[in-house]
RNA sequence: GGGGAGAUACCAAAGUGGCCAACUGGGGCAGACUGUAACUCUGCUGGCGUACGCCUUCGUAGGUUCGAAUCCUGCUCUCCCCA
């Protein structure tokens, strides 16, 4: 895997690189698009290509472990011979599922985590080593090591001893990665994962050992899980100090436009976040002008277009007005317009932000762009 | 024509003397959602007031009672069964 550095900005440590991959190039910064069971929900692949031009996509080891499971996933070929996506694709480790699931039967020990399926109950364990295992049968183009994503409260002592067992983790996960093989032929990259909680000297300690592991690429995790956004961004600036010029950089989970075009100004190359698909299946649009609330009353009546700036095709072809009608009426063409366009206004949001800092006025407009859409419409 | 059942807030539907401005759904109106157990969750939904509260409501007109959506009488309407 081979990352290009193309471009530094010169008023803030944004960047544009090129990440080459066994199943194609991706232009950073840029967006992920979060499909967690081996699907972006309610969004054709031919979308994700044509309409929406995703350049990578996530899985999630949690739940496509659980579902289908390894034996069809391995017997299909991997991921992408699965769900028919030929670009990257990323797989989250589980490290978060961990975190966010409720812990009934959850158990976390110096081996790994057990825990209990969402689905049936059922036990199961994840250690660092088969958690690498399991993302080789996926056959993600980038895996993630395992690690424990601990609250954005958490006290220090605490926020210690995760990161010190996030490391050892971290170890045992390039171990076993540097030990195995790609199952399908083609080439996988580990991207370690920087944990520290709002803590400096942790983020730093955090990031200095990632570092020395010396991976294609690595991940700042735990950020975004309930503290403020100024102590995120300043974490950001604590860690990016530390990572490579030459190696990408991935902010998991993040998150609102205003959150990855400042992440950006701070050197970030990668993002993905479900709050594109989520909240548009609940009725959130992120548009050009500002925020919208589809649901609202004011809409009823609105038969102008979802987005003016007409990112997409459903932008072209449907209303407002009737847009707030299938959300309204729990039709299903309302979730899939609703995360189109959403992700469609993601990467063009990103590719423009790439244009900018191409031509060296990305914080002159970022400022702008930020005050454009985080407008409550 | 005869017999029976019923009329409750936007809809459906509980409540059958005081704990009822009235359970619960739905609908409506808002809000939340950041490495997806999420087409989910939360709040509000007679009027006025931040609130204690006050006012007007349970088909309609009267009555009984300290007190009625709840009991009695008339009227209006709806539904079901038999002819």
């Amino acid at each position: 895997m081979q990352y290009t550095l193309l471009t530094r900005d010169k008023h803030s440590e944004a960047r544009c690189g090129v990440l080459s991959t066994a199943h194609g190039e991706i232009r950073t910064p840029i967006f992920m698009p979060v499909g967690t069971a081996g699907t972006v929900k309610a969004v054709h692949t031919r979308e994700l290509k044509e309409d929406i031009n995703a350049e990578i996509i996530l899985g999630n080891t949690y739940h496509l472990y659980l579902r289908p499971g390894m034996q069809i996933l391995h017997a299909a070929g991997g991921l992408h011979r699965f769900n028919g996506w030929e670009r990257p694709i990323l797989t989250d480790s589980g490290g978060f599922q961990v975190f966010s699931l409720t812990d009934t039967g959850r158990k976390i020990t110096e081996e790994g985590v057990t825990f209990r399926s969402h689905i049936d109950g059922s036990k199961h364990l994840f250690t660092p080593e088969n958690v690498i295992d399991i993302q080789r049968q996926i056959g993600a183009d980038i895996v993630m090591a395992f690690d424990e994503c601990p609250p954005g409260t958490s006290d220090y002592v605490y926020a210690k001893r995760s990161l010190a067992l996030t490391q050892r983790w971290l170890e045992r996960c390039v171990a076993r990665f540097d030990t195995t093989e790609s199952l399908y032929g083609y080439e996988q990259a580990l991207f370690p994962i920087v944990q520290g909680c709002i803590y400096k000297d942790l983020r730093e300690c955090s990031a200095e050992h990632a570092v020395a592991l010396d991976r294609a690429g690595y991940a700042i995790g735990g950020l975004a899980v309930g503290e403020p956004a100024d102590e995120m961004y300043a974490m950001i600036e604590v860690v990016n100090r530390i990572l490579p010029q030459d190696k990408p950089r991935y902010l998991m989970g993040v998150g609102t436009p205003e959150n990855i075009l400042e992440a950006i100004a701070l050197g970030v190359d990668m993002f993905d976040c479900v709050m594109p698909t989520r909240n548009g299946r609940n009725g959130m649009l992120f548009t050009t002008e500002g925020v919208i609330n589809i649901k609202n009353q004011k809409w009823e009546k609105d038969f102008s277009a979802i987005d003016p700036a007409g990112l997409c095709y459903v932008d072209r072809d449907y209303s407002k007005a009737y847009l707030r009608h299938l959300i309204k009426s729990d039709e299903l063409l309302g979730l899939q317009i609703c995360s189109v366009h959403n992700l469609a206004f993601y990467l063009w949001l990103v590719g423009e932000a790439r244009q900018h800092i191409m031509e060296g006025d990305f914080v002159e407009w970022k400022r702008g762009m930020v005050k454009k859409i985080t407008t409550r419409l």
